[in-house]
DNA sequence: GTGTTTATCGTCAGGAAGACGACTATGATC
DNA sequence: GATCATAGTCGTCTTCCTGACGATAAACAC
């Protein structure tokens, strides 16, 4: 039976990215600002079409460069590049979530170290780094908040799930590294934890778990006083991938 | 600006189900054989398009009712309904997929207790169980192997995704309960972990674990004979979803 | 009854984690 | 320069969990 085009509805296909960096000790996404309808004005996770000829990690890939410039990480390559990790989190395919036709969005989770100033790029009126506990509004309410509300579409949840993903990939990966730059110390890597977390953890029992995983953190040879108190020991990420025994999150 | 439909590229969405379920204490998935080109003859995993106004999650509940008959279990109905566990697996887009068009798959994964048997439907001419070590092909090679070669288009990478998110699902949560029937024993239980992960665990062991995890288990009330020897207690899947601590699984 | 099978309870040693004391090495302050 | 605050690093102790494995219990096959 030859292929028929009548067969099934058509779809467009997107990519959005939840771009999560640590900056000032706090958990924090990248947002654009939509400049068209609908949801003009509000702001959104940064996406967009995939191209014809695309991969899906392609496009994602392709965004996240336009968005803010960051490269993706190659796993394969050992040099410190600087880039970023991204990996495909969900995809969302309610068929009311566009109002304007059927879209099915392929949500990527990008993990990036924290970067100078976003870049508005593509067709986003401007792009800023906004504190994922201030977009998801768990804590606010009381007083007011100065976002300019929900997320577009969908994006509450795509971020939630994200954030989520994070919180939990941090506990047996070594995917923390992702948010620090090249070279790090013991207490850079615990604060990209409690940031990820919202939660204190003891510096001793901290640094005595990373340090004693075998292939988690490879001394670089240095050290370093940027958090003040007493040089602290550089570090790189190791090869290990996984953490096993995984580093247990407190509870509540 | 209105929306211009030359802006996007059309797209084909589909679904895919790795339908896993234990048979004689192996692992096994479901697959259809494929009635039309390309791939003919070929199993494949069962899939279809989503429909126009469908949700993903209910298009690929809508295949699973149609090739196994299996209804999905309702997380907030504490009947045992005997239902199979979906979720969404991951989505493949790469252009060539499908030689015939844009084709992307959003993947789910449903686990189900032992079925009777496979009743083909939709548009497969058959349907079987299969044990997931001889379509992947993992153990094979030196004896003939009875299956026709490779699955059709990338399903033996969705197929190994799938059984990947199992394999470690089961460690931190109570998935391992959506295999067994609504009521079970613990040595039930403990064979599906160890077809799971085909590793054989201690019985007293892992009675201790699962017994004394508050909310995994619940006592049913009754005793069951039906593997032979000493009797068992029945126990129903409790409340608990997430274990923790996790359930261990063998170094290699 | 004897043997076999499966279930279940108990014991013991080793490893990992939480709590926390102690010491070290910097910069900031008086 | 002495003192203080800040971080980093090393140890200790207790507790919990797991893996290894002995022992008992309750069914069935013969």
């Amino acid at each position: 039976m030859p292929y028929d085009p009548s067969a099934f509805p058509p779809f467009a296909v997107t990519v959005d990215l939840v771009v999560l960096t640590v900056r000032r000790d706090a958990l924090c996404a990248l947002v654009v600002r939509r400049g068209e309808q609908p949801y003009q004005g509000r702001w959104a996770l940064p996406g967009g079409f995939v191209r014809a000829d695309e991969d899906l990690t392609g496009a994602a890939a392709r965004e996240l460069v336009e968005e803010t410039g960051l490269c993706v990480h190659d796993p394969h390559s050992p040099a410190p590049d600087n880039g970023a990790h991204l990996e495909q989190l969900a995809t969302y395919g309610d068929p009311k979530r566009d109002p304007r036709m059927r879209v099915v969005s392929v949500a990527h989770l990008a993990l990036a170290p924290d970067l100078p100033a976003p870049r508005a790029g593509g067709d986003a009126n401007s792009a800023r780094w906004a504190p994922v506990e201030t977009l998801l509004g768990q804590e606010g309410g009381a007083r007011g908040e100065e976002q300019s509300g929900q997320l577009a579409f969908d994006h509450t949840q795509i971020l939630a799930d994200g954030v989520e993903r994070a919180r939990s990939k941090i506990e047996y990966s070594s995917l923390a590294t992702a948010f620090c730059p090249p070279e790090f110390t013991v207490g850079e890597l615990r604060r990209v934890y409690e940031a990820v977390w919202g939660v204190a953890l003891d510096p001793r029992n901290f640094h005595r778990k990373v340090t004693g995983t075998p292939g988690f953190l490879v001394p670089a040879g240095g050290t370093t006083t940027r958090q003040g108190g007493r040089p602290a020991q550089l570090f790189r990420a190791g090869g290990a991938t996984l953490l096993n025994p995984p580093m247990l999150r407190p509870e509540v």
